[in-house]
DNA sequence: CGGTTCCTTGAGGATGATCAACGAGGGTGG
DNA sequence: CCACCCTCGTTGATCATCCTCAAGGAACCG
């Protein structure tokens, strides 16, 4: 939880009810509000001409997104998108900067909320440009774990081959494929086509 | 410039000069220090295997480098070297912390400092994901030469091809032919090896 | 049971990486 | 001043790999 919702709603926050694909923001939009998910999920990405997509994150409830922007006058990078029916949270920026300066401890959450944005983007370039397709998807798999935090054995991968290529970069034949040659070396176990690793 | 040098040096802090090429914080190590440079020039990069480099960033006078890890309790992400003989102030986490503290305007740019970094890394994979390498280049073309913003004419651009390569995750090989094309296309102009944008 | 969405496989082609070799320029020391 | 070395740029040939395209199968849901 970033921002504690009452405090949100008695600064004039209004909580707006979204469906399955509804476009929250585009690319290249202005950034005008703060964003915090009350219930639902979204999903910022990418696409190219041709519709090949790229993830930049998917954010759950309790999570904002989008604000990088906010601070600096800068248009939003991606367009984010709901994947699931979704009550999201919208704050103006005025509002939202003043809220970072009368609460200290907000705004120092928020210097660790980006912190943790940089060291994932990070971790994530540098894992994409230098690494064969399996590195990268063995990067993915590492960093999508961490969440369902878990006991030793393997967990099964809550994302279809389409996504998983549109976070990595690569075609979903290729997702196929190298997912096929690691559960010949038992890397992951394919189980009735569900991944767990 | 980020922090004032004499409140750093009130606080504590120390200067020190490093060798063109030396190494301030390797890849994996826990972030200790706060840097900020007074003189020269630093290269966060990361390496694999066989010595094929990716440069996370590149920061010259007056800017500070390595933060994010400060806040979250994460080793870095990348390498650090200067890239020439260099003179780097250096404040331990702690003391850093305390300042942010103490001067909420200082921790505000802070905030937007970790904004641009983030805007501009989501552009890095943005753009490193979908595109062919000319796309690749031309949009380090574009980010670097916001920097030099000039005139209307074309500008040198200041890097070598292998510098150009370790930005993009190409190759040098590769770099130099994509250049051609862009030479004959008048997309970039070569006049005596040295590159025009 | 019909319609999505997702998964799978094969064949073929494009392209960037790799390897090897050479040239040009700048700096240094004899 | 010349010889040498080192870095940078360049080129061609070959290779490995991922993408593309096309087709079909499996699972799921109303």
């Amino acid at each position: 939880m970033q921002i504690d919702i009452d405090l949100l709603f008695s600064w004039g926050a209004v909580a707006k009810k979204y469906k399955k694909n509804e476009v929250i923001f585009q690319e290249d939009e202005i950034a005008h509000f703060y964003y915090q998910i009350i219930d639902g999920s979204v999903r910022m990405f990418n696409s190219n001409d041709e519709g090949k997509e790229f993830t930049q994150g998917l954010f759950c409830i309790g999570e904002s997104f989008g604000e990088p922007p906010l601070f600096i006058d800068q248009p939003y990078p991606s367009k984010a998108i709901c994947i699931q029916d979704s009550t999201i949270i919208k704050l103006s920026k005025d509002k939202f900067l003043k809220i970072l300066d009368e609460y200290p401890v907000i705004q120092k959450a928020f210097l660790v909320l980006l912190a943790n944005k940089i060291h994932s983007k990070s971790n994530t370039s540098k894992e994409i440009i230098n690494q064969k397709p399996e590195f990268r998807i063995l990067a993915f798999l590492n960093t999508h774990k961490r969440k369902s935090e878990c006991n030793g054995s393997k967990v099964l991968i809550p994302y279809t081959r389409q996504e998983i290529a549109n976070f990595t970069g690569l075609r979903v034949e290729t997702v196929i494929r190298v997912f096929s040659k690691m559960n010949d070396c038992n890397k992951v176990d394919i189980i009735n086509h569900k991944i767990f690793y």
